[in-house]
RNA sequence: GGCCCGUUCGUCUAUCGGUUAGGACACCAGGUUUUCAACCUGGGAAGAGGGGUUCAACUCCCCUACGGGCUGCCA
């Protein structure tokens, strides 16, 4: 019986999620719930130069939002850093690490002659061989002692079996002289520790799973499975940045794409299971697998993200959907719906879902259910006066519920505005008639049949006059 | 410079030696429509280039070009 499956998100806290840190999480969170494994959430912040407690916040709240959860506590990877120290005085002690004292200009020296020459070798410290009698008294950072012959091959799930000459490698700091450990260390120990299973991240990171290999190896542990996916790109085909938009996935947020919508976009990026194009997370856990994955960076595309979101709308539960949208104002710093405008939205949200693509534009297509704006009988005379067109006729909003208009009256001005405007009345009046007879539909006849359609308004405001 | 990875329609991709190279988004045309949107129908659109291997290559191998990553006492 095969062991639980854990896989992990590792985030350095950079004061936002990335979008491709968020699909590298939901890579991970598919694997391991589709399995019943385990989802772990850790936080590099061993550079504590960089680091802020609202940075790690701000990835805990992506994820939250994107809706992936991750079990047990999140574990900082600075509050281990005496484990880290410990598994490095073991490479010490067994030898498969050395002190090395030469400092950062001489190796800032070492490089510049190197790169002076045309060639970049790797540093070799001088003191990988010599004997501890020659130590000076002077800040150390522990290194690896990294074989330099022979080569180190990773299995990747992804990339496949691949190899780097070992003497690519350098002998890589584990230990810092101040005594800190490093990233290349901490993940290592972190990810043994905490029983992680497959490592799943960025295939920035493909050069490093050959130095991590040995320090696996030196410790004697087993390696987990390898599984390096292509970055995101930005719309040109560069590596995304700042300079293409959106990268921190709150901005996603921001613009009103719903998660579940968001899950699907991301999964299909560089993803694919033969022609799955629209799914759920839970038909994404039962379809996903690492040699889905492409090799080939993939771009961006809002075009296509915003036809997936309108999908997931359209087919979102309704309260679900209502409960979303009061976060999304709550998170753009929106008002909050009246008692009254939810009311109004319950009704009217099985009808605007699958006309939406994005919150703004539910909000938009609700406009009718969510503004008060009767009509005065000034309006009368400006709908006369008025030539325009049809515009007169779109603007034209009738709360009957606020309005004393007889039937005669409303009638009458708008026949004359549709016959301002050139447009056949026949089909209006219709709807029209049914809806002052009932006297009960409060959203205006227009904007509903924009929102819903002319046969379903027809239809309801047939059921309203009865 | 060195090492590593990649390259199928504009974009995301299917194909795992034999297909009219499929789907989705986008785009174009038509339909529907009291705007937009949505929806329906149809259409154009691809294996980077060059060598091999093979009866047969988008699929396997090599080279070139282009793109990307790494090359830190960052992660």
């Amino acid at each position: 019986m095969a062991a639980q499956i854990v896989t992990r998100f590792a985030p350095s806290p950079t004061g936002y999620l990335h979008i491709g840190g968020a699909r590298t999480a939901l890579f991970n969170w598919l694997y391991a719930r589709g399995r019943g494994g385990k989802f772990l959430l850790r936080i590099e912040d061993t550079d504590r130069d960089r680091y802020t407690p609202a940075a790690t916040d701000a990835i805990l709240r992506g994820l939250t939002w994107l809706g992936l959860d991750w079990d047990g506590e999140v574990v900082s990877q600075f509050d281990r850093r005496e484990r880290h120290a410990a598994v490095a005085a073991q490479m010490l002690a067994r030898g498969t690490a050395y002190k090395c004292f030469s400092t950062q200009q001489e190796i800032a020296v070492f490089r510049a002659e190197a790169e002076a020459r045309g060639s970049y070798a790797v540093f070799q410290s001088p003191w990988r061989d010599a004997a501890a009698s020659t130590h000076p008294d002077a800040p150390y950072v522990v290194r690896m002692r990294a074989p330099r012959t022979g080569e180190t091959v990773i299995q990747d799930q992804v990339q496949g079996t691949v190899r780097f000459g070992n003497d690519q490698l350098d002998d890589m700091i584990c230990l810092r002289s101040d005594g800190t450990p490093t990233y290349m260390l901490a993940v290592v120990v972190d990810d043994h520790d905490m029983a992680v299973t497959h490592v799943i991240r960025g295939d920035d990171h493909l050069n490093n799973a050959a130095r991590q290999t040995m320090i696996y190896d030196a410790m004697g542990w087993p390696v987990p499975v390898w599984a390096h996916m292509p970055l995101i790109h930005g719309p040109d085909g560069k590596k995304l940045s700042k300079r293409h938009g959106a990268v921190g996935l709150e901005e996603y947020q921001a613009m009103g794409y719903p998660a579940a919508g968001m899950r699907n976009y991301l999964t299909r990026l560089g993803w694919a299971h033969l022609d799955a194009e629209i799914f759920t997370s839970q038909e994404a856990m039962q379809m996903f697998d690492l040699d889905g994955i492409g090799r080939a960076p993939a771009r961006l595309d809002f075009k296509k993200l915003e036809n997936t979101c309108g999908h997931h709308m359209a087919m979102a539960d309704d309260a679900a959907l209502l409960h979303e949208l009061a976060q999304f104002l709550r998170a753009t710093g929106q008002p909050a719906l009246t008692a009254i405008q939810q009311d109004r939205l319950d009704h009217a949200i099985p009808f605007l879902k699958s006309n939406a693509k994005t919150f703004p534009q539910l909000l938009e297509k609700a406009r009718f259910a969510l503004e008060c704006r009767p009509i005065t009988r000034d309006d009368a005379s400006h709908v006369a006066l008025d030539p325009a067109s049809r515009s007169i006729l779109k603007s034209l909003t009738l709360q009957l519920q606020n309005v004393q208009w007889s039937k005669v009256e409303l009638e009458a001005i708008l026949n004359a505005a549709a016959a301002e405007a050139g447009i056949a009345f026949g089909k209006l009046a219709q709807p029209l008639r049914a809806a002052l007879a009932g006297r009960t539909v409060a959203p205006s006849v227009y904007d509903m049949m924009l929102a819903i359609g002319r046969d379903e308004t027809i239809a309801r405001l047939a059921d309203a006059s009865q």
